[in-house]
DNA sequence: TGGACAGTACAACAGTCGTTGAACCTTTGG
DNA sequence: CCAAAGGTTCAACGACTGTTGTACTGTCCA
């Protein structure tokens, strides 16, 4: 569990990142880390409702279009936008993105408890 | 060669999009009409080197997802970005993709003759 | 009417992708 | 030291995707 590949954003193309973002359980991850900042691995999975593997997947392909940052703090590891550099590289391309995220994506993605309605 | 499926943009998600923008050939098309403006066809597949079968293919992925329009005026068709449309679905979000074209995506689909450099 | 031409539809193929479950590694805590 | 927990990796599967060639549809021109 040591060192993940992390993309150099300066080697990363724009279909790669279409890829990376045209998931829609990644598009979701992505929504909500863009909402709640920095996020433990585990409340991300539990939130979306898919299992260790599969997430550790989507993960992986986050990183590798230099969407994503893993910090790991000993056991429990957690996940970032890496906001900054990918607006250097891509300038507003992920704000006009997330700006568009659908209602419909979203709520499956925020609801782990849905109540309401 | 009659009638084509159109998206209705009300019914693209963004999923949708996200794919269909994530395909280089794809993306060489968009920004190729983004700068041309309606083109025809046969100009386009021809600058992309492609084969009939597969620029149709593609042109149906661009359609489905509300991309794009086919205007069909005899025997040469032509095709145009439907970028007014487009921007009310989802705005701000064409206008970031095509401002984040890597020139070397772009270069092999401007260029039928190669000669300067 | 016939043939050339532009584009689409279909079948087929290889390659990729998303998903799953099991095995593995590392850290935490007894 | 051992066991549990959090993530990653691997193999495997089905499904989808991009590409190609061929057949087909419709249009233009002689």
């Amino acid at each position: 569990m040591r060192d993940v590949f992390h993309a150099d954003l300066a080697n990363v193309s724009l279909t790669e990142v279409m890829h990376g973002l045209s998931d829609p359980l990644r598009l979701r991850i992505v929504d909500l880390l863009a909402r709640r900042g920095e996020t433990e691995c585990f409340a991300i999975y539990s939130a979306l409702g898919i299992s260790k593997s599969n997430a550790s997947h989507h993960f992986r392909v986050l990183r590798e279009c230099g969407l994503l940052r893993r910090l790991h703090q000993g056991q429990q590891q957690s996940a970032r936008l890496r906001t900054d550099e990918f607006e250097e590289r891509f300038p507003g391309l992920l704000t006009a993105v997330l700006s568009n995220v659908d209602d419909a994506l979203r709520a499956d993605s925020a609801e782990s408890s849905p109540v309401g309605a």
